[in-house]
This record gives C-alpha cells, sequence and structure tokens, in this order.
DNA sequence: GATTTTATCAATCAAGAGATTTAGATAAGT
DNA sequence: ACTTATCTAAATCTCTTGATTGATAAAATC
C-alpha cells in the first residue's frame, strides 16, 4: 500500500489545453494529490520529469511533437520510479499492447468515467497495473495472435524436421557462424566429413549456402535439439 | 454478453481427485453450468474436448502426464471456441506469462476465493479475460522486463550505427543471403565496390565472415534504415 | 537376412569470398 | 583552403566454400 501521509506527485502531459485544464481541475478536487507540473510538450515533460521526479505521468499518446510511445521510451530509460498512464482516445489493440511493452503501468480511455482514472492513479501507485477489462481483453488478443504467429512458423512443416541428429549439431555450429574447420575440430571429425554433412544440410534445406542455412534456421524456429535416446530416460 | 438460456459446457481436468470433486460440486451449485466431464488424464481431456466442444476448460497446470503449457497448446491447435481457465497453486511470472501466451483466456489461484473461480467463468465466457489484479501485475512485470531485455540489446552501443546508409543497404541484402553478385546487380555497382563495402562492414562489425555480419545485424536490432536524405523530406 | 539410413572419410574442381592496397570523385565540415 | 568521410572501382592473391563422386562400416528397420 502506498504511504497515505505524503501526496502523490503528479505530472500531466497533454496536448490539448482543453483536456490539460480538465483533469487539473478533476485531481485538484481530491486532497491526496499534488499536481507537479502541466505540459503541452513531450521534450518538456522528460525536462519537468528529470526535474521533479513525479510519481505518476499521466499522458496523451496522441501528441504530435515526439509521438507518445517514444515518450514512454524515454521516460523508461530514466530509470526512475516514474510510472506512466496513459490517457487516450483508441482502445486500439497494437497501441496498448505497445505501450504496456514500451512500460506503461496503466492505460485509461478518455471516454472513461473520471472516476476511473482516480482509481488507475491509486492502483498504479500501489505498483498494481491498471488496465481495464475490455482494454485487457483487446491487449491479450493481440498479444496471444502474435504469439500464435510465431508458433506457427516455427512449427509449420518445415524442413528442419528432416534433419539427422548429426545434422542438426553441426547446424547448431553453423548457426553460431564457425567454419568447416572449427566445426571439425569441435565435433572431432574431418572437415571433410563436415563438408558431407553441410551439403547434406543445404540439400535438405533447399539452399546454396551456409548463409541461407542459417537464416532459415533462424526463421523457422531452430533450437538446439537434445535428442538424446528414449532408453537412457529416467521416469521419475 | 453470452446467452443466459443455454447452459455453459465446462469440463474439469485436474490430476488431484480431490479438487476435482471439490471443483464439481462448487460449480453443481450453480444453475447455469453443466459438466460435461471431469478428468484426471490431459490426454484424455484432449479426446473429451473434440468429442463435446465445451465452452470453457477449468484446467490444473501442475499435472504430471502431460504438461499444463503443453496441453494448453494442443486445445489451442484444435481451432474451436472452447476457452481455457487455468487453475494454478502458484503466481509464478513466467508460467502466467507463458500460459496466457499459449492462449489461455483465464488464471486463478487456488487459494482464492471459490467466488473468484465463478467470477472467472462468466468473464471468460463473455469474451473478455479474466486475470486478477496482482497476477496481471505479475504478468505485466514479466512482460515488460523480457521486452527492456530485447530493446537493451537492440538499443545498446552497437557497432550497427557506426555504418553508413550505403554500408547499411549492402547489409540488408546479405542478411537476405544474396551474393556478390546479385548485390552489385541490385545495387547498380560493380561487385568490387560491393567487396569493398562488405569488407568495410567486416570492420566495423568485428567480424570476418558474412555469416557472422548476419548473425551479428539480427541479434542487434538490425532493421532496415530508411535513411533518405533529410531536405527530401516534406513535413506536413 | 536384406535393405536403408546414417556417419564417416577422401579427392578433386570450380567458384565464391575475403584481405589488402591503391586511387579518383564528391560532399561536407572546419 | 584544407581536411575528412564516403562511395566508387580495380587488381592481386589467398583461403574458404560448395559440388560431385565414390567408398566403407555401423546401426536401424523391415
Amino acid at each position: 500500500m502506498r504511504d497515505f501521509t505524503k501526496k502523490l506527485r503528479v505530472l500531466l502531459v497533454d496536448d490539448n489545453a482543453n483536456h490539460l485544464r480538465g483533469i487539473k481541475e478533476l485531481l485538484s478536487i481530491e486532497t491526496s494529490y499534488s499536481i507537479v507540473g502541466a505540459t503541452r510538450s513531450a521534450n518538456l515533460a522528460i525536462n519537468l520529469i528529470k526535474k521533479y521526479h513525479p510519481d505518476i505521468v499521466l499522458m496523451d499518446v496522441n501528441m504530435p511533437e515526439k509521438d507518445g510511445l517514444q515518450t514512454i521510451q524515454a521516460i523508461s530509460k530514466l530509470g526512475l520510479s516514474t510510472k506512466v498512464i496513459i490517457l487516450s482516445g483508441y482502445d486500439d489493440s497494437d497501441l496498448i499492447y505497445r505501450a504496456m511493452k514500451l512500460g506503461a503501468k496503466g492505460y485509461v480511455l478518455k471516454t472513461m468515467a473520471s472516476s476511473k482514472l482516480i482509481d488507475a492513479i491509486e492502483a498504479v501507485a500501489e505498483g498494481k497495473v491498471y488496465l481495464p477489462s475490455i482494454l485487457a481483453t483487446r491487449f491479450f488478443d493481440y498479444f496471444q495472435s502474435s504469439a500464435r504467429e510465431e508458433a506457427r512458423v516455427s512449427a509449420e512443416e518445415n524442413l528442419l524436421s528432416s534433419l539427422t541428429s548429426r545434422e542438426n549439431e553441426v547446424l547448431e555450429l553453423l548457426t553460431q557462424g564457425i567454419n568447416y574447420k572449427s566445426i571439425a575440430s569441435q565435433l572431432i571429425i574431418s572437415d571433410t566429413t563436415v563438408k558431407t554433412h553441410v551439403n547434406n544440410i543445404f540439400q535438405k534445406l533447399q539452399v546454396n549456402d551456409r548463409t541461407n542455412a542459417v537464416l532459415y534456421a533462424l526463421t523457422h524456429g531452430f533450437k538446439v535439439n537434445n535428442n538424446k535416446k528414449i532408453e537412457h530416460l529416467t521416469t521419475v
């Protein structure tokens, strides 16, 4: 829980002067907040944060000068305990996703009741994340669909599965940027043998050189294979 | 909102028979649910889902046979509208993160009040995501820290920034697995010039061959650069 | 037991890649 | 005007890479 004997120091950033005034009035009703600044400029906001170390920054993401997402990132980089709550007019999945990814701790739509803004400030001040149900759902849909895309690429019928375990070992070393000789000495086989394996890998992956083999491996979820023989496994 | 004239069809999966019985009783009090099955086996669960297409699957993630996360993935792959709610004894960030990534729509701790489970079912049935405040915070901390790691690697003092714009173009083509000749013809310069650029790239990235240059580029956030000359830009 | 797969090694040969040096033409900055 | 950075190009030389063909032995599969 936050220390209620101390006022929460809040900075407002919104390029719209009317919104700025509105929020300022709203917060001034509450006695537990002190507004350390209210600015229309993202760049100025960064300076104010450096100077005053506010607990909370309420920020509009739709600003022209410096885009809101960049500003969040810039704030995160300061390494302060300052927490960012996003104010936005849109419930765009991608925007929510990126804002949260860059370090925002809360996200409030301008269309929401103003009491929600207070809820958000309180929650975030206590170290929680504030994301209204509808936005959380949007966020997760986006999050899961991008994860599915990753999974699809790496799980799809890919040519990597046709590699033998030795070829996998060789490819693993190829993806580390190692040349024939070093691969040979690491696997304790001759370099001509390595060449044979590499050529077989090329055939199977349908590429003509190591760079493309490595690229194929990396973009198709190639992982170090731990193909130990099953009979050597002990089940607990 | 869900159709309250129809009962929600729920499947229970938990390797602990007592938990299974407990949840079953809990849900049977509510008249709006019909339990289509209750099993201790993850593999059996998959078959039951294929057969009965339940609306909701309540699943324990701590099962021996098939691990819970794999099961979520398997369920997602079925492509049904079945939604998974995780029951777990732990509030492990990584577990929450992975479960949500794999397609879970809700996450409830066993230590939580049983009314929360009903809340979760209702929320998820309505298409929302259910993640209690504390778990949401855990999730986002994990999510943001892994995003920070990515950003760190790509933003850290990296050697890519020393490349000229022409070298960037060449590197871009290298990362596509293209050879000297093709790069030359694409950039409409001689291949000896390409070699010069490539050599300069090697020097700057401190590598000795193209595979390592490509690997460096890919692991250090190399992006296609749109370095058009500033005087050609039109500001709107 | 016969067949296939896998892993190993070898010897060529040609092509590509990379190091190095030199150098002219611009462009930009001091 | 002087300096520096960049892009371009060429020549030469060495080394690596990749293609091809062929062969043996062990292991797995049928």
